[in-house]
DNA sequence: AGAACACTTTACCATTTGGTTAAGTATATC
DNA sequence: GATATACTTAACCAAATGGTAAAGTGTTCT
């Protein structure tokens, strides 16, 4: 089972709760982008593009670098594998629990 | 591709991002609860606890039915199943193209 | 009928979100 | 050195969160 602690969930899904947030993950898939690149698709001022940034950074999800005078945003592909592992081993569980459970209520009605 | 809109993403993961709602989550996996048997276990007064299950039934995770004076809350596995099965997709789409894009950056270096 | 129970609703509170505009800072460019 | 770029910061705002306490409603028990 993958270590990921509590805090770090609650920062993950709160991160792509927001489908602005999830529409820049998106965005950065074909690699990194400057912050300015990712502001126009999205009807949003920089100022807020810069907090969702600063909440997938904090989630763990995105990596932000500056150079010179431009900042880059990528992916952080092994906080993202974490987020598939433990999303994948938790659903597996409830599915799993879930069909247990649901055998034994028709075998006991 | 399983379908599943935006808005349905956002309750989601939303109500993912809560410990207390991922607590109740669990403490449904072995079968249905009064509310009043969820409050208890966290150190929060019922109305709290409502609120949270209200999140939850929105986001499509549980479900609800007042039988008497009492009202039973359940999860609800197709929701879950929907849930698992985007996040399962999403994430090897994710990764997929990582892994093309590391392997291109391996032979554009 | 009257009391006990299990929520529900209402009203309230501090904090966080998600957004804005406007002014400030650091880096390139001419 | 002056100017344009590309963020940053600050100040502000409406709405949503996450919580509380207290009063209200509908069921069940005795």
């Amino acid at each position: 089972m993958v270590k990921c602690s509590e805090d770090n969930l609650d920062k993950l899904f709160f991160a792509l709760s927001d489908p602005n947030r999830r529409h820049v993950v998106t965005a950065l898939l074909d690699g990194e982008k400057a912050l300015g690149d990712l502001a126009p698709p999205f009807k949003m001022t920089i100022p807020a593009v810069m907090k969702h940034i600063a909440i997938l950074e904090n989630s763990g999800i995105v990596r932000t670098e500056k150079r010179g005078r431009v900042r880059y945003c990528r992916l952080e592909p092994d906080q993202l594998e974490l987020a598939r592992e433990w999303l994948a081993d938790t659903t597996r569980m409830w599915t799993d629990r879930l069909r247990a459970l649901s055998l034994y209520l028709e075998e006991n009605p």
